[in-house]
DNA sequence: AAGCGAACCTGGCTGC
DNA sequence: TGCAGCCAGGTTCGCT
C-alpha cells in the first residue's frame, strides 16, 4: 500500500480523527518545502503562505470545532478546514511505494491535490479537495481568538460547558427548528448533519420541534435538554472512538478509515426501520434549511 | 432580527 | 451509452 489515507470528511469526529492521524507525522517535524498549487480554495491563501511555513517546525496539532490548528515554532498557527470534501493523505518516500498503486492513486486524485507539505521525516502530507470548500490560513497564535473565524464561535460539544442548562439558555425563546439550532456553529461548534440527526433520534426528539421547547418558562432546562446534551457527547464520543464516519469512500481499511457509519440509526437510512428499542417506525427523509434530515416520525416527538 | 434559500464547486449516482 | 437532474459530511451571504 502506498499511502495512508488519513481519513476525510468534516464533522467534529472526522476532523478529530484526521488530527490524530496527522499528529504522529507532523508534530515535532520540520516543514522543508510547501507546494501551493493554486492561489485559492474557498478563500485566497495568504500572500506569504509558503514562506511562513518553510523551514518551520510544527509544535503541536490541535483542533477547534471543525478546524485543524497546527502550531508553528514561529508563533503562527496554520488553520485548516476541510469543507465538504477535503482530505489529507500521508505518503512515505517514493521508494516505499508500489509503482502500480502509485499511479492508480495519483491518477485518481492528483488534479485536486492542492497543497503538499514535504517534511523532514521523509513524509509528504497532501491536501486534496475536489469541491474546494476547504481553506487554509495563517495567523499569529495571539490573534487566533480574535480571528473572524473564531470570534463568534460556540462552545466545544465535548467540553464541560455543554449541558442541559447551556442548551436551555441558548435555545430559550427560539422558534427555529431544533435541528437548525443544533447546527448553528455560533452556539455549539462542531456538530454537523450526521451527528445532529443521530443525537435527535437517540433522544427521540423531533428535528422539527421549536428549539425553545427545551427551556421551561423562565429559562430553566427541561429533562429533555439534559438528556440531549448527554446524548450529543455520547454520540460524538462513540464516533471518535471508531475513527468517525466514512461515506462514499471505498478505499482501504487500514485503521485510519472510520466505521461509525455502521452505527447510524437515522442518517442516510430513509425507508429503513427505526432502530430505537420498541419503535416500529420507519426513517424518513425531509428537507430543513435546504439539508436532509433523517428521523423517525413515530418515536421522535 | 431571525430564519430561510442560494451560492460556492466537483463528482457520483439515478433514472429516462 | 448519454445526459439531465439530484445529491453530498460546511459555511456565508443576502433577502424577507
Amino acid at each position: 500500500m502506498n499511502g495512508v489515507n488519513a481519513a476525510e470528511m468534516p464533522e467534529l469526529p472526522e476532523v478529530e480523527t484526521v488530527r490524530r492521524g496527522l499528529e504522529p507525522s507532523m508534530t515535532g517535524t520540520k516543514i522543508l518545502r510547501v507546494e501551493q498549487r493554486r492561489s485559492d480554495l474557498r478563500f485566497p491563501f495568504p500572500m506569504d503562505f509558503v514562506s511562513r511555513l518553510e523551514g518551520r517546525t510544527i509544535h503541536a496539532m490541535g483542533r477547534r470545532a471543525k478546524y485543524l490548528l497546527a502550531d508553528i515554532d514561529s508563533g503562527d498557527v496554520l488553520i485548516m478546514h476541510l469543507g465538504m470534501s477535503g482530505s489529507f493523505r500521508i505518503e512515505a518516500g517514493a521508494d516505499a511505494m508500489a509503482p502500480g498503486e502509485f499511479h492508480h492513486t495519483r491518477s485518481k486524485n492528483a488534479a485536486h491535490d492542492h497543497v503538499v507539505f514535504h517534511l523532514s521525516n521523509g513524509k509528504t502530507i497532501i491536501y486534496n479537495d475536489p469541491r474546494r470548500f476547504g481553506f487554509m490560513d495563517i495567523v499569529p497564535r495571539g490573534a487566533l481568538a480574535e480571528h473572524s473565524l473564531f470570534a463568534h464561535i460556540g462552545i466545544e460539544p465535548l467540553g464541560n460547558e455543554l449541558n442541559g442548562d447551556y442548551l436551555a439558555q441558548k435555545f430559550a425563546g427560539k422558534k427555529t427548528p431544533l435541528k437548525a439550532a443544533l447546527l448553528d456553529q455560533s452556539l455549539i461548534a462542531g456538530l454537523g448533519n450526521i451527528y445532529v440527526c443521530e443525537a435527535l433520534n437517540r433522544t427521540r426528539l423531533s428535528p422539527k420541534r421549536a428549539a425553545g421547547t427545551l427551556a421551561k418558562k423562565g429559562g430553566a432546562a427541561t429533562d429533555r435538554a439534559h438528556l440531549l446534551a448527554g446524548v450529543i457527547r455520547e454520540v460524538l464520543g462513540e464516533a471518535i472512538a471508531v475513527g468517525g464516519s466514512s461515506l462514499r469512500d471505498h478505499r482501504q481499511a487500514d485503521g485510519t478509515l472510520g466505521y461509525f457509519q455502521h452505527s447510524f440509526r437515522a442518517y442516510d437510512r430513509e425507508g429503513e426501520a427505526c432502530r430505537n428499542e420498541g419503535c416500529a417506525g420507519t426513517i424518513r427523509r425531509i428537507v430543513q434549511s435546504g439539508r436532509s434530515t433523517f428521523y423517525c416520525a413515530a418515536c421522535q416527538k
